[in-house]
Order: structure tokens, then sequence, then C-alpha cells
DNA sequence: ATTCTTTTTGATATAGCTTATCAATTTCAA
DNA sequence: TTGAAATTGATAAGCTATATCAAAAAGAAT
């Protein structure tokens, strides 16, 4: 049983449904995308490199996306850039980023997840998505 | 005197600070941004179209750019458009965002800010700046 | 295994937004 | 009034992501 079963069984589940066909290239792409948290088209993209010289960077932004559509994926802009973070193993999260060396830590919590729904009511909004990252300085580059 | 007075002394003291030069443009674009409270560049452009035809996109970028520097104004990315919010009559604030009609609405909460400070040092980290944008549908959009 | 339809791929063009370039113009201090 | 320095407007270029399209691959039916 390979290292990635349960999350390749979820985009073969998606694939079906959606008339989609399983090839060499999204089987390559999910298995180095499952072994990161965060990574863009282009990091990915020459990574893949080296296994798969051919492999075009319209195939990774393309299977990226289909890997958010199949819920294993979510596109995450943080400032410039776009991250793909594999949630296909955790819930609902929000981000500190560091600005000196790009670290990204992950953190939940749920006093604001509820305050915020607080101040959406309090507005007469009714909230669908929200976005919630906080950049600084991590204790490496502080020093 | 002029009904934005003091946001217009602040302009020429950071000119002056700078070595910058106080120009007809400026003037104009500070006059049509201080009646927004969130504004893209390329309203302001059409908007301002009327009253100088021959105004440049390129100097309402620069200009916008710098009411950033001089405090007056801070770029905030909203989605895929970028928004020049006038911060020159208040302070701290974060938005809620209609999906549907595109409102914003602006919000304070020390309570949040208070638990955001508690994430990052929790986490080893100081922050710099943070970013919070609910999206969902005002009263109105909803039905 | 072969055929055949549909989807996918890779190379590249294009889009959308913002900044860079640069000659001509304007500002403003001397 | 003069002249150095900054600014402007037109447009090219940069950057990231998507669109285009002919060739290749997938996979169901035979
Ligand atoms: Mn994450
Ligand atoms: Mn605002
Ligand atoms: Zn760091
Ligand atoms: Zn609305």
């Amino acid at each position: 049983m390979s290292k990635h079963a349960k999350e390749m069984e979820i985009l073969k589940e998606h694939l079906e449904k959606h008339q989609l066909k399983f090839t060499r290239q999204r089987e390559l792409i999910l298995d180095a995308f499952l072994k990161q948290e965060h990574i863009t088209a282009e990091e990915m993209y020459h990574q893949l490199a080296r296994k798969d010289p051919h492999l075009g960077l319209a195939t990774i932004y393309r299977t990226l996306n289909l890997f958010c559509e199949a819920g294993l994926a979510q596109a995450r802009h943080f400032g410039t850039q776009t991250q793909y973070d594999n949630v296909s193993h955790k819930g609902h999260h929000d981000h500190l980023i560091c600005t000196g060396c790009g670290k990204i830590v992950e953190f939940e919590n749920c006093d604001i997840e509820r305050l915020q729904e607080e101040v959406a009511t309090k507005n007469g909004f009714t909230i669908t998505t929200h976005r919630l990252e906080l950049y600084g300085l991590c204790t490496r580059c502080r020093h």
C-alpha cells in the first residue's frame, strides 16, 4: 500500500465523478504535493523538473487547481505569492508568516473565529470565507 | 480654508521632507481621493478623466503610492482588486467585504487584536502587520 | 490487442494589473 | 528669469496565471 493511498483514492473518486482521467502527471504531482505543507507552483515546477524535465508549468497550475477542486489543496495568497496548502489531513486554520525567512506556521483559534462571527452578525453580514494572516518575524529572524 | 487643508498640509510636509514637488496633478488626485473611503486606481482614473482627460494612469498609481508613503492611504488587496484606503482620519481597522455587491464595512475589534498577539507570542513571533478580511453577504444581498 | 472518442498535455500566446523607461514638461530655489 | 531637479504621460515591460491548440495519452468498447 502506497504512502499516499488515501489521498490518491480521493483524487480518483473526484476524477471519476467528473469524467476526468488519471494520468502519469497527476500521480507524479500529487506525490510531490503531499510531501509538502505549503508549496508554490513555481517551486513544484523546479522540484519536479528533475524527475520529468518535460513537465509543463501550465500542467502544474492546472493540476494544483484540480487538487483544490478535489478538496486536497487550498490556494492561499500570502504577500505576493500564491502558496498551495496541503489540506488533505487538516481542518480550517490560519497562518503566521515570517517576513524574514518565509517560514509559515499554522494555527487555529476558536476564540478569534467566534469573535469574527460576532462582528459579522453585528453588521448584518453572513460570512462565507475569511482570511487571517499575521506577518512578522520568527524567533530566529528577530536576532 | 479648503475642505482638505489638513491632509494637504500632511502631503506638503512629506513632499518637503523628501525633496518632492507639489504639482497640479497631486493636488487634483488628493482632492478626489479624500472624498472616498476606498477606491481603486482604475476607478480614480475614470473619475478624473472628466476633470483632466490627459491625466495618465501611471500618475494615478504613482500618486496613490505616494499617499501611502505619506501615511494618508493604505493599499489593501481585497479578492483580486487593490483598493486604496483613505486612512487620513482613522486608525487601524479591518474589513467586511460583501461578495455580492462589493460593499465594504470597516470594523475595529480589540479582542481579536489581543488574541492575535497571544497567538504570535505563543509561537515565538513578533507581529509587524496583519490582514483580516471577512468575506460574505450583506443584508441586502442575502435576499 | 485494436480502434476510436474524449481528455490531457506542453509550448506558447494572451490577459490583467502594476511598475519601468524616457523624452518633454513643470516646479521652484537661486 | 534662469536652470537644475523632479514630474508627467505614453507606452513598453514585468509578472503571475490562464487560454489556446495541435499532438499525445487515456481508457472504454470492440
Ligand atoms: Mn496551511
Ligand atoms: Mn478601510
Ligand atoms: Zn523567520
Ligand atoms: Zn452586498
